[in-house]
RNA sequence: GGAGAGAUGGCCGAGCGGUCGAAGGCGGCGCCCUGCUAAGGCGUUAUACGGGCUUAAACCCGUAUCGAGGGUUCGAAUCCCUCUCUCUCCGCCA
């Protein structure tokens, strides 16, 4: 199996060859999307790396030539000892040359996996959230008849939400989940699952919630964004922040055969994250935990439907809202409010009544070949004719959906005056009939 | 955790310091033969990067790649070191 620890090699986001032939406009369109590149800097190493190669490839021909000859010479029973001096000397400037190719790679490849995805010609231009645009709306706004209490009000009072035990036992930003809570919870993930497996042609993925480096760096999560991440002391091991990692990471290294493409994963895992720099925002609650369930899509698709991928993938993360009865809406992310591996991203935000406003419960995003070149994630026909090329795919995933998130929505829509909470219809016969939570 | 074995092209498998990008087989592709099929014959069959070239293909030249990274040597698939992964046995464990 090829192992990817090759990653601080030749494996690179951005092809040095594409990088070089556009350099202007890529530069050009990341400053844009507010991409902090030493672009100079950069240049001046792409060329520095092609000056050296240039180079030391030369030298190699030399010394191949030379120790061709040594050969011959010693099978002939002559003196070699001429060619071996000078060929000793070619050896010697070789390595010097290598060494310092080396560390321009290194770096090299440093500074590229931290340059950000180049946006689709569609991404609205913006500085943030304020710059997305709503794509549309689906379902009314709910009419309650009382106000609003929070989905945290709601779930302790009917004692499914316990928010202190988790405080005790992990921290904050924990949460514990109990009784018809913890089961609303695993009702949903059913829920999800099934339908995108059934419904909408997923094959449902159960993968390892830690992962290694290399599949953190394929993805894009690392180099740049190590502080978001859980890491184990004693091993190189990350706790994924989302399935995306692992469930992208599933094909790395390998060539799929084009027949088969798209191909279709849905994944139920929980997400880990470290939420730094996120000190104060939703600080209660279960909007924004450390740890929080999440089933994901995941799609590699060919290049030139990926788009329309990216549509039906939206799709079907709305499904599960339309199912559910859950008022929300759809904004394209602008340039600036992108994730660093996205060419494009749909948020999905549901109404939450409490807060009066929407909120994210999904992300969909089509990352074009910036996750594949990372991963080395290819596709050919599989016909063996001769003169095709081998391509990399495009990857596709979105949440389908965030579950705390859902299950917040469920508290907050479906709650009653009398403080219990109605269970949509598509729940039911997961949680065994019942219709209503009320206080145990 | 302890002891041992291994990793070579799409697959199987040889090679253990030069003539090796790598024998042989299988598979794939092309042509021939054959009423069809089967069998058979001949040939061909890796990828990436750089250059020849102003665009694309073809072709040619160069370099790299035998799990990964370093080292020894005029020269490494072959020798040495480190790492990763796989397998077997023992221990531990859901």
């Amino acid at each position: 199996m090829l192992d990817s620890s090759r990653f601080l090699g030749h494996v690179i986001m951005y092809d040095l060859r594409a990088l070089r032939d556009n350099f202007d406009a890529i530069r050009e369109q990341l400053g844009r999307r507010g991409a902090d590149v030493p672009w100079d800097r950069l240049r001046t190493l792409i060329e520095q790396r092609r000056t050296l190669t240039n180079q030391v490839e030369q030298l190699r021909h030399e010394l191949k030539k030379g120790s061709d000859e040594v050969a011959k010479l010693k099978r002939e029973n002559q003196s070699a000892d001429a060619s071996m001096t000078a060929m000793k000397d070619v050896g010697e400037r070789i390595k010097t040359i290598e060494d310092e190719l080396r560390a321009i790679e290194e770096t090299l490849t440093d500074l590229n996996l931290r340059i950000p995805n180049l946006p689709h010609a569609s991404v609205p231009a913006g500085k943030d959230a304020d710059d997305n645009k709503e794509a549309r709306r689906w379902g009314p706004l709910p009419a309650l008849r009382a106000p609003a209490k929070s989905h945290w009000e709601i779930g302790e009072a009917l004692g499914i939400l316990d928010f202190d035990r988790a405080a005790k036992i992990a921290g904050a930003r924990f949460a514990v989940l109990t009784g018809a809570g913890a089961r609303l919870e695993r009702a949903l993930i059913n829920y999800m699952l099934d339908l995108h497996t059934t419904q909408h042609g997923y094959r449902e993925v159960l993968p390892p919630f830690l992962v290694n480096r290399s599949s953190m760096t394929a993805t894009g999560q690392l180099p740049k964004f190590e502080e978001d991440l859980f890491r184990l002391r004693d091993e190189d091991y990350f706790l994924i922040p989302t399935a995306e990692v692992p469930v992208t990471n599933l094909h790395r290294d390998e060539t799929l055969t084009e027949s088969a493409l798209p191909i279709r994963y849905t994944a139920y895992t929980p997400c880990f994250r470290r939420e730094a720099g996120s000190y104060g925002k939703d600080t209660r609650g279960l909007i924004r935990l450390h740890q929080f369930n999440k089933v994901e899509l995941v799609s590699f698709a060919k290049p030139d439907q990926s788009y329309e991928e990216l549509e039906r993938l939206t799709g079907h993360a709305e499904a599960i809202l339309q199912g559910l009865g859950l008022h929300y809406r759809v904004v394209t992310l602008c340039t600036g409010d992108m994730g660093f591996s996205a060419a494009k991203t749909y948020d999905i935000e549901v109404w939450l009544p409490s807060q009066s406003h929407y909120r994210e419960i999904s992300s969909c995003s089509n990352f074009e070949g910036f996750q594949a070149r990372r991963a080395g994630i290819r596709y050919k026909d599989a016909s063996g004719k001769k003169g095709q090329r081998t391509e990399f795919v495009h990857t596709l995933n979105g949440s389908g959906l965030a579950v705390g998130r859902t299950l917040v929505a469920i508290l907050e829509n479906y709650q009653q005056p009398d403080g219990s909470v109605t269970i949509p219809d598509v729940l039911r016969h997961y949680m065994g009939g019942m219709e209503r939570i009320k206080k145990e």
